[in-house]
DNA sequence: CTATTGATGAAGTCTTCACTTCACTAATCG
DNA sequence: CGATTAGTGAAGTGAAGACTTCATCAATAG
């Protein structure tokens, strides 16, 4: 254990983004804001279905929306992806440390 | 259209990730090559599902296993990584676009 | 006002996929 | 040699979840 700690907003984030629909979603609003309609009309799925992928996008802290009127517009979240930079950062530096202790074998792990 | 491209690797690393198993399995990796056995002790399920993980991870670049003996030994791939960093960089840079070509309204995409 | 439009909750369908069991092969141990 | 041990292919199970339809509500349009 103690391999993951501090990282579960990581998890949440990736676990979103392993959605194909949602890494579209994410594609179109980095290019700017977008209505639940005009998500749905570029996915090609229900609006229904784009309000439950906005509520996992915020769940996770990569996009944010607000209703003015009847209208919903999401936006992506900058610093959601900051998150993720993390995780891999922090996966690298494992990593080299893991390189930095030995040169060769270190298989004696036990089964 | 035009929103993915070349982008394509990503998204098997992506997916891969999406799987809470997988990223205890990169996390353990990042800290030194394990065999499927090892694999199978610390994540607690069979040797078979081990296997079909590590097919996944390969599949998308972020490890790569050989057979010595009967023993599979697999490694973290650190060039894997790399392409999920590029993803981020390229939605971020995105990102950054859409805010210098505007400060205001941008919601006329239709569909 | 009525009609339409944007969105959402509830609930169901259906596919994907993580995982298992079983059977088998090959390598190591005694 | 026979007995474990490591791994793998095939095939099946079960659950998660992506998406839909239906019904409803509120905001805007005419």
């Amino acid at each position: 254990m103690a391999i993951d700690a501090k990282l579960i907003s990581a998890e949440s984030v990736l676990s979103a983004l392993g959605d194909p629909t949602r890494r579209t979603m994410v594609a179109g609003l980095s290019q700017g804001p977008a209505t639940v309609s005009s998500l749905a009309g570029l996915l090609g799925i229900t609006r229904t279905a784009v309000g439950q992928h906005i509520a996992v996008l915020e769940a996770c802290g990569l996009a944010h929306s607000e209703k003015l009127g009847r209208v919903r517009t999401c936006r992506l979240n900058f610093g959601g992806l900051s998150v993720l930079q993390d995780w891999i950062d922090f996966q690298r530096a494992t990593w080299e440390r893991s390189l930095d202790q030995l040169g060769e074998v270190l298989l004696e792990d036990d089964e």
